[in-house]
DNA sequence: TATATTCGTTCAGCGCCTGAACAATAGCCC
DNA sequence: GGGCTATTGTTCAGGCGCTGAACGAATATA
């Protein structure tokens, strides 16, 4: 019946309109990538003609995504090329943070560059999701508003949940924290909007995050990595081939519950010897001897670290005591995936001098590929606004894989 | 500097041919999936038009690759179409699995049916990769030449190796069961070749049996699992979405290496605690009382079955502990991976029955979805042969992803 | 100033898909 | 049986996108 099942993911026909979609994309993540650059230089890099890439070229400065800068200042034989620059009021993309403990609403344009940021603390937690949402569109207008007198072309909106996200139907189906249950949050937000909104989008903060990490850090375009998120609980986000694996069931990244001690201490999962049991900020704050987080997690860290510049010996082992864990996963998590890049996020990101160490030794002694395809280990090039930034992030990469789409429709 | 980075995957200009490559590749997926079928129902399927098909499915009938079967039966107003099938004889792959225990060939055509079959048993872990390469070369030879007896053109050679394989260089990095370290398969193969062989790769076994899961099994296009093939080592084929993940430099699915027991006994690799010394084959026998496997895995494999059939307590409580071991392992891979299915193959596969319910036991507990979103643990649908089946497919999904390179070629 | 080199554009040519038109083939109804 | 309808498969002009060569433009070197 099935036998040699064919490449799902794409099971549709190709004209030269997807051609041409391909090469504008082409071309315009070469000049993303590499900005400035000639037309000639873009032909070689891309394997495209120069023909073809004046023609191309062309429409990307119809749809106003690059800009020609005069002739190119490289010193050289020939006739000089004119340099070709990413257009920085080209395009630009909104996302929100929706969290607990309040709204974030940023404006990204196309270099990456937050243009606007609005914060609007405030627990979220028992204000119902109408009245959450009600805020949020009114965050997004005045966003939208601010996008518009700083001359930017707003070519979407993301929203960043914290819970589990039916991409389908575009619901969020269950946010915990928020006590949030089956939200049509687009189509609500839709009804709320004061004026015509651009493509509004759903995702989970933890993707988004991800998301954003890959686009805003210094990666190469087709990097695998893990983010790694901790906090007193651990995530991860996992990015493979440059694009966020998700789960099948949206259920995926649970790097706090592998298993680093079978016998270690029960969890809160059910199990024993989960690894966010003994790397966890809460155990990290016990072995050093510091009270647990009572409030939010900065009232913890920020001691922590004091106490750790003092180069206190008990809690540089504590860190250290939990990198070498952490490490045990990692080492799963690259041995199973083969991904060349651990990003540490959130507090781990804080306590990245402490951690580097001991958990390079463990990753190089546990990874099977370690001596032939080092694994690289770093902090979070984004701070806390990731998930915000990574679905500001989102219409613009949407906008990057066509280019002309926007141009054609308009 | 990277910013918003591009989708990478393909950073290579798109032409027309690539357009009828991919339509090709379309119709060909489509019929292989439905046949048999008419034209005018591959266009309804496919979304292209009635002329485009008719001129892809021309060239596929040159090629060989597809047949016309008379005038369709299918009851119905108008003209009645003509129905396509697939060519049995159109393409084969042949396929090797490499293992510590032996030497398996097949030879698969198009319609993942095994045409042929050649098992060699004997122990190759002390015969040097020289001399195993020869015998396989033998076998390849032999292979080839039973293909050509069956008309069946083969259009790739698949090796599977239980080890660590650069898929750029064609390279074994690391074998560690069979003591291999840095061994050029493919060149190593061609300068032991009596005649012309067609295009040669090397794959993880554990990969390639994931293929052939994927293609041979009952499954959806679009599924998600990972199978766990065990042996004396432990390996994990992870595919998602219907796409096989090989990690980015190929050295993914080293399930064998995840840390169970920290401070568990030392590994082969270096590191302690490997799930393979207390899940792999070599432990199970040995907790059970019974010899190491020295020949073949079924000569150790027979009395093992044989003894548990007896229900021999201390047989029994080695494979449950085994499966309490891998149970942790698979638990790992769920939580990280959200994967719907967990497939057992090898040993595994044999010892389903004692494993099944202590290993659902470990999976339920330490699975965090597992409440919500249950997880079907069941035994690979091709047997011992599933690597080997898989390297045979393996070529032909290359064909299958381009049908007509090789007639252009040729 | 003359030559070499490189850049960007233009243009004919080709491949591929589309959509309409057409002949072929079958069932259905009178 | 004869018309009518429905469906299949092919043919052909048309459009689109890329290629490759030719050409003018601009700059460095001799």
């Amino acid at each position: 019946m099935s036998t040699l099942a064919p490449d799902s993911s794409r099971r549709r026909p190709t004209d030269q309109a997807d051609v041409r979609r391909h090469n504008a994309a082409l071309v315009l993540a070469t000049v993303v990538a590499d900005a400035p650059l000639s037309r000639a230089r873009i032909a070689a890099a891309t394997g495209l003609t120069r023909a073809t890439v004046g023609s191309i070229v062309d429409d990307l400065l119809v749809a106003g995504l690059v800009l020609e800068q005069g002739t190119s200042s490289a010193t050289g034989l020939g006739r000089p090329g004119t340099d070709l620059v990413v257009a920085p009021d080209g395009a630009a993309g909104v996302g929100v943070e929706l969290n607990v403990d309040g709204l974030t609403v940023v404006v990204v344009d196309l270099e990456g560059t937050v243009r606007h940021r609005v914060a609007r603390p405030g627990d979220q937690r028992d204000r119902g999701a109408a009245a959450v949402l009600r805020s949020t569109a009114r965050l997004v207008d005045s966003a939208l508003a601010a996008a518009s007198d700083l001359g930017l072309p707003v070519h979407g909106v993301g929203i960043a949940v914290p819970g589990l996200v039916d991409l389908g139907e575009q619901v969020v189906r269950l946010a915990p924290n928020l006590g949030w249950t089956d939200v049509p949050v687009v189509q609500r937000l839709a009804s709320y909007a004061e004026a015509a909104w651009p493509a509004v989008t759903v995702d989970n903060e933890a993707n988004l995050a991800a998301l954003g990490e890959l686009w805003s850090g210094d990666h190469a375009p087709s990097d695998s990595f893990v983010l790694v998120n901790g906090d007193v609980g651990v995530g991860a986000g996992v990015v493979l081939d440059g694009r966020l694996h998700r789960g099948s069931r949206g259920f995926g990244g649970e790097l706090g519950h592998l298993t680093v001690a079978p016998d270690g201490p029960p969890c809160r999962c059910g199990a024993r010897g989960c690894l966010e049991q003994v790397a966890g900020l809460d155990w990290i704050l016990a072995e050093a001897g510091l009270p647990p987080a009572s409030g939010s997690t900065d009232d913890a860290l920020v001691p922590l670290l004091a106490t750790l510049r003092d180069d206190d010996a008990r809690a540089i082992a504590a860190v250290g005591s939990a990198a070498r864990s952490l490490g045990v996963g990692v080492a799963a998590l690259v041995n199973l995936f083969d991904v060349d890049t651990v990003v540490l996020g959130g507090v781990f990101a804080d306590l990245f001098p402490w951690i580097d160490v001991p958990l390079r030794e463990v990753v190089a002694a546990r990874v099977l590929s370690a001596p032939w395809a080092p694994v690289r280990v770093r902090p979070a090039a984004l701070g806390r606004d990731a998930a915000a930034i990574g679905a500001a992030l989102s219409p613009l990469r949407a906008l990057l894989a066509d280019p002309l789409a926007a141009t054609l429709a308009g």
